[in-house]
DNA sequence: CTTCATTTTTTTCATCCGAAAATTTTCCTT
DNA sequence: AAGGAAAATTTTCGGATGAAAAAAATGAAG
């Protein structure tokens, strides 16, 4: 079953993934036949048939286009996460700012809590050294209300940053992970745009 | 365009997803027909045009099956990267441990790097504490040869480790990222299993 | 009550598409 | 040279599937 493929084979295979990938959509037996030349559609048909005995794709007897992917099958559903890099003071409902980019990651590395919006910010500066975050770590949040000990994504001056939350004695602030930082005791209200769920961190 | 959906339309567009997550087919409009008991297959065509229409699905005139989520047409590689608690003696080349969970994530957010194969260790103590990686951090690896500098998992005692790997004046050996843990200086030969390219982890 | 969009029905077509049987060709291995 | 697996061809079927036209319910809003 796990036989080594032919290098046909891979060929075909290949051409599977792209063409899923890129249009979304899984070639037909005769759109496999035109892609690779064949004279015949039961060429494309004999290979499915072939990669599907070694194990590298399922078919559905009957059903049209009905190739899978094992793996897609075991994976758990994906969340796509806009990346910003700033975070505007109108923020909080309706206007979300352009994301600088997009992460895609299935839900339960995520810890599980997949109902509330996420996004995620890429962290700047030294302030949250001491809780192991680095300057240019991708901080993944979710939108929830705040408990005591959450890090935080808050918005002070204008500018997002990424503080501990702390409610003691009916008193909130913000604390920095980093003695050189002080903390802030908010002048007014406490503007909270999500709560860290994960970090994901790219080596240099 | 950005219309919101009707009730009617959000349980056809769930039953889109979980039908393609969960079978990994699309479903025909019969088949659409069947699951809400519709006496018509034109009843389930219509919907898939509203939902077109307000721009939640694409389809492909005249092929089977041919709804396409935007989101994932724009999305990245998948990568799914088996995660292991604990790496045996012989591994390297051929005997794969039981992956003890998987990671899926986007190629872009791993670095790019995507040729060689990659896997992921959960990381036990905290000899990488000042490099700051925590104990429980999920560490995603790529097997390749180690460069001055990087972080790799290599195996010591028939224990997988993390350590920055050190080359200097024809010398290598293994250093932690905590004055507590001494270097590491190789008895014969040093194996090394992979080098992290990134790190995630989850909020407590 | 009227209007209008949504939702559903009935019927009919054309064609997309998987499937099978019987061969032939190509290429690698012994 | 022989054997055998992989790759490709030719031809034929029938079911699966999308599509269209015309119309009838349904339900919410003015």
């Amino acid at each position: 079953m796990a036989t080594k493929l032919t290098s046909r084979q891979k060929e075909i295979l290949e051409y599977l993934h792209k063409s899923s990938r890129t249009t979304g959509l899984m070639p037909s037996t005769r759109e496999l036949q035109h892609y690779f030349g064949f004279a015949s559609q039961t060429a494309a048909m004999s290979h499915l048939r072939a990669l599907e005995k070694k194990g590298v794709i399922q078919r559905v007897p009957g059903k049209a286009r009905a190739v899978i992917f094992p793996e897609e099958l075991d994976r758990e559903e994906i969340r796509d996460i806009p990346i910003y890099g700033r975070i505007a003071a109108g923020y909080g409902d309706s206007t979300a700012p352009e994301p600088e980019g997009c992460l895609s990651i299935d839900i339960t590395s995520l810890g599980g809590r997949g109902k509330n919006e996420t996004f995620a910010l890429r962290v700047r500066g030294e302030s949250m050294i001491d809780a192991h975050i680095c300057d240019g770590d991708t901080v993944i949040l979710e939108k929830r209300e705040a408990r005591n000990g959450d890090i935080v994504a808050a918005l002070i001056d204008g500018e997002t940053t990424l503080k501990r939350f702390i409610s003691q004695k009916g008193k909130t602030y913000l604390q920095a992970e980093n003695p050189k930082f002080p903390d802030l005791i908010p002048t007014d209200e406490l503007i909270i745009q999500g709560v860290m769920i994960a970090l994901l961190r790219k080596a240099a």
